[in-house]
DNA sequence: GTTTATTCTCTACAACCATAGAAAATAAAC
DNA sequence: GTTTATTTTCTATGGTTGTAGAGAATAAAC
């Protein structure tokens, strides 16, 4: 009854009435709640608040998502599935150091939007500490990036483009960590700014491993 | 009255009895805090938990922190500290590379004590996003660590033990978003590990640092 | 023991929250 | 218009929170 499924939605055969895509409003919702939370912080984004930005009513909520944690949970899923998305788009047809550029730039937080979802990913990894669950999105995330890292490093050593004398998977954690640092200073920093010399940053670590 | 100092509470002329040292009583709820946040999150440290942590009742804060914000800043303000006097201990009498791994080597979460202090920097760092009295906390700290860093670069560079191509300003920040990074990955760690490769990591950053 | 200033406990309160569910509104189908 | 299933509003409830303040407990000084 709550996880009424697209193809559940449209069934034309029966004589019954119903308006709503679950799937699609559920975004909606999502979308409101990371509205107010970039806006505003995780502490306004209550469930009054969040139905009002949608422009619905307190109540209206539930038949969509029975308690706020499963609202919160899918919403960081779906910012993190976002971002992934984003990634696999810029990085196709890319490899080596060409597409490991592509990567970071698409993560870094360069403008106001990806500024915004740091200011997500930040609560979200508060509220991660102490909940296993929502630990485990963070980590699958961070696992495939990896992956994908790595991926990219092999590539260009086998062309000749990275020859650092250090261990692939030292140099991806290093790189994932200055990423997730990168956001951390831009959600903290004050309203507007967007430029925080990231993207010389990351030009400074790749001229890094090409030449030692 | 609320803000009596050391010197205010030992007045010892008038005959009035006089027992709680008020900065220290501050020092112990701080602790408590602490205690509460690392173990079980930011969201139970209300007034109560707080009070019973430090083995007392209810209103017994006030006397001391006029309001629950005045005692998360104090509690968010001791840790940076805390942090800043230990590097200042570790890098007293050493110079350049040296100087520049003992620093990173004190803030990286490598045993269960920081990576407590991770899990209390990153909540702190949720309540700094929209608060810009906290986020100066931050930020101020954060240049002061930037400043030192640079310096031990300049001295390893002097020496010849820094070859980079690359800015020095720029492997400053590079380094410190590692730090933060590492900050992470360690709080949202499942209970009880200590080993993310975070020293592995630092030695090769130092090692690019030699070469390139 | 009495006095006295301080410290702490305890109860109370107003605000806010997530959640529940009854009732109203809605819109397709006939 | 009537029916019908869905969607949304509205009101209520139980719980938790920060804060306030009266009174009890405490311990030094005499």
């Amino acid at each position: 009854m709550d996880n009424k499924s697209l193809s559940e939605n449209f069934r034309g055969v029966a004589a019954v009435p119903k308006i709503v895509d679950h799937d699609e409003r559920r975004l909606e919702l999502v979308d409101a709640t990371w509205r107010i939370i970039a806006r505003q912080g995780l502490e306004s984004a209550t469930m009054r608040e969040i139905a009002t930005e949608a422009g619905f009513a307190n109540g209206a909520l539930k038949p969509y998502f029975p308690t706020k944690d499963t609202l919160l949970e899918f919403a960081f899923s779906h910012v993190f599935n976002r971002t992934n998305l984003r990634i696999a788009e810029v990085t196709a047809g890319r490899t080596g150091l060409d597409a490991l550029r592509a990567f970071c730039l698409e993560v870094l937080p360069l403008d106001e939007e990806r500024v915004n979802e740091a200011r997500i990913v930040v609560p979200f990894w508060q509220k991660a500490i102490n909940d296993r669950q929502k630990a485990a999105i963070h980590q699958e995330s961070m696992a495939q990036r990896l992956v994908a890292i790595r991926r990219f490093l092999a590539e260009a050593r086998d062309r000749g483009n990275v020859r650092a004398a250090v261990d692939d998977s030292i140099l991806a954690g290093q790189l994932l960590n200055m990423l997730l640092g990168a956001q951390i200073e831009a959600a903290l920093a004050p309203e507007g700014q967007t430029d925080f010399g990231h993207a010389a940053q990351l030009e400074g670590y790749l001229a890094l491993l090409e030449r030692a």
